[in-house]
DNA sequence: AATGAATGAGAGTTCATTCAT
DNA sequence: TATGAATGAACTCTCATTCAT
């Protein structure tokens, strides 16, 4: 039976296991990751872990949607302030690779969600997709895109997102998207959202 | 250390193995997949399985083989006979979403691959990866499509699929692409790359 | 190190504790009951504990004697004012009888203590039979019963309370010795120890 | 899951498990028995336990069963062939102290026995209960003894059986019920169950 | 007088792998 | 070619106990 911590000590705790979890499901997979690996890392006794979590499978699921509220919270920084909704997605595919780049956690831990907890890798999915999708639809109604159906849309964004993201960025040499091939991806997204160029109207 | 059958009877407990495997990854993961289920399945008792495979890792890399070989022959049976680039992409799609409904384990185990053996989960989009760029490639010189870059859209097309898939197939309630959906996607992938209606020159 | 308490408070947590330790030995065993759910049921906190019992075993060590000296009391109690050695000899039996309905945890309790603490079952069996040696000796020697050894009749009678409160009373549909039971098992002891009718001498 | 073992290898290790089991249950008990402690003695691997036994309580259960069987065997054994059932009775509560003295582990085990697998306890004194009732029926019947209830007697007898045997075997100096002291008990259980003397009709 | 966070030893159990048959 | 008994390392998890506050 864990517990919230009540003191601030007892809070302290708490952050270092959920940083050393997310650290050794990184680069160990969940099955590979053991309470010891995590608890060394965490530099705490292994019976402390079992006073703030009940078991791996818990911790997992703490690290997993604070992933997905970190890698949000990068997204709609960076696309915050875009003038036209095309700079937006723009800016937003840049931060979702920049964030991936930083924390390449995120696949190798996202990807193993589904054995773990079923649902989770879609809840993952679908809290991103949920966005993409309100921004498709303001950006039709607006004109600013074509008339695409915004969730069929989001799920296509999402999906190239992913895999260019694991192409380049976990896959590539330089550990980052290069600017051409952004380029070329956002030409695609551009023709395939039949976006209008600035201050056209359809 | 596991050597090639030589008998036919030796050849037929080798599959039997692996259909075995196969199905009990799908079933419960890498890990808690165990030999003894597997052995149990196949119907040989456990030592057998040694003399046909070095540990469990080896397996599951030859499972992960088949299926990559399974869905690019899936994929390559159904777009073939296609008059354009597009119908064959559409086509091929089709094979996918087809191939991933009859064999949702595909997703379940790919996803396990990268914890297992470093570089199978990369392989295996890669070599289906090679297959759209080769066509695009020759899209692209036979003036079917626009001038894009054949290995970025080719990562793209991965993308979209895998998401599609996943989003319709593994989690809808229909378990296949409604064709809106897929009208949609094709749609919008037509215009990414920019293609020129049947017969229409540059 | 525990020490007595000196203050009232003090004195009403060392209670607290013993109430607590005894119903959660009763329910779950010695071993299956742990430090955190006696202090967890007392309503006080872990280190608590320590501050007046120095562990696990001295509670039960006092949870033991306690018990011993309660249904020692209820003994003594129902058999008060008896004519005869025959009649307080049944009135103490009720009183056993009707103690172990009260407290099945005598028997739960009981019976582990000789793992727990080596002594403390035949202490618990011997401070009983003690009181009915007294007694048996009184009684030959006023005549009321034959010339049977005191001590050896003594253990017998608490054999014979024993199984037959553990057979009607925990096993029984009915959680009491029924008094046909009753009865035959006091014509039994009456033969057996050559009882004297009222009055009758030898 | 474990096996009834099919070599006659695999049925002597669990023999040996088996034995070993009833030695470390005897000499710290249940819960302080581990299966570290059981596999070194058996001399075998921890994981081989597990081939044999579903785990401690199962082997737990089978001991007691193994040991009632024993116990109900040297009973009859010893009261064979005699020409009375007061004869009987005195040959077999000999035969019980007996082999209470030559496997003081019965007591210990057995005593256990109802926090580990319900139930386990009654049906252990109530297996031997059984063949008292049936010998008390059958000797109320010829008239050897007085119209007692077999039932209610046959606990009696255990119960007395049980105490003596505890007090004298297991807590007695010279480890065995003295001849005067069983004479004794004869004498009082002869009584209670007014027995005629040989010979004489009620 | 009281607390509860922290600990680490040890519990039961699983399983990939070996090897004598 | 096939077997299955045997193994021991490693796993998750529990808990009596300590101690700084």
């Amino acid at each position: 039976m864990s517990a919230l911590p009540s003191t601030s000590r007892g809070r302290a705790t708490r952050e270092r296991i959920l940083a050393a979890a997310e650290a050794v499901f990184a680069e160990l997979g969940f099955d590979a990751a053991s309470i010891v690996k995590i608890t060394e890392r965490a530099g705490i006794g292994q019976g402390t872990f079992y006073l703030y979590f009940d078991g791996k499978a818990r911790v997992f699921d703490e690290v997993v949607d604070d992933l997905n509220r970190r890698v949000r919270h990068a997204m709609s920084e960076a696309s915050a302030g875009a003038a036209t909704r095309l700079e937006a997605e723009r800016r937003g595919f840049e931060g979702f690779f920049r964030f991936t780049a930083d924390h390449p956690s995120l696949y190798r831990i996202i990807r193993q969600a589904e054995f773990v907890s079923p649902g989770a890798l879609r809840r993952h999915y679908t809290r991103i997709v949920d966005g993409y999708t309100q921004g498709l639809t303001a950006a039709r109604d607006a004109g600013e895109i074509g008339s695409v159906d915004p969730e069929v849309a989001a799920w296509v964004l999402m999906g190239i997102g992913e895999m260019i993201g694991m192409r380049w960025v976990l896959w590539g040499e330089t550990r980052e998207v290069p600017p051409a091939v952004v380029d070329e991806v956002m030409a695609m997204i551009s023709r395939a959202l039949d976006a209008r160029p600035e201050g056209e109207t359809p």
